[in-house]
DNA sequence: CATCAATGATACCTATACGTATCTTCAGAC
DNA sequence: GTCTGAAGATACGTATAGGTATCATTGATG
């Protein structure tokens, strides 16, 4: 996976949480201490931030950054799903929302 | 909490998994692709690395990088220390290991 | 129509991550 | 003792993240 797949993956994932807290790209660039430019560049993947930037940026949006052990990875998306689990492998390929915009 | 301590909760984090590995600092800079300086930068905590060569570290060993909920943390906690878990409150705070060198 | 807020986008400058090279320190092995 | 590998540490040049300013575009609202 080339690395502006992550990128845009976890712009995806930054953008879903701002809109569902109800927030401009402002407001989060302000509570992640970063300007506004910038938090558009990480939201589109058009750039890679710093560790601490991202970090800054998740807890403003009310997420946490984890390095995970990748044997637990679908334990831990079976977590994030509620509703797509239940009676799931546990393994299933996570039919991802895609809200690429 | 400074953002110099959760480079060094990463950092340790890190190391713990490369020792476990069995890795040296310079296999694990070869199998992400970065200097054998730029890793132990990394995980001294003296530099914040950017994401994507924080998720290329985590993945050399064994790790993935992801954003959780803060509400879901203390479960996914659970789920990283299973030995320690059983008949804890499942909000314990997390002893820490400490492998701080 | 005009207006305003939110977002997309560009340019320029500074701070810093990263690569490369080099040296030192420490722990084993011999 | 020497030798060797892993790790700590520094310096310098390059690439890029981040700040600030500015303009354009889109959508909603009056």
């Amino acid at each position: 996976m080339p690395e502006t797949t992550s990128l845009h993956t976890i712009g995806a994932q930054l953008r879903r949480a701002r809109l569902a807290a109800g927030l401009t790209q402002e407001q989060v660039a302000e509570l992640a201490g970063i300007s506004r430019p910038r938090y558009r560049d990480i939201e589109t993947g058009a750039a890679a931030a710093r560790a601490t930037t991202l970090m800054n940026v998740a807890r403003a949006l009310g997420l946490e950054m984890m390095l995970i052990p990748q044997f637990l990875v679908p334990a831990v998306d079976t977590l994030l799903s509620p509703e797509a689990g239940e009676d799931a492998p546990a393994f299933a390929p996570q039919p991802e929302p895609d809200d690429e915009r």
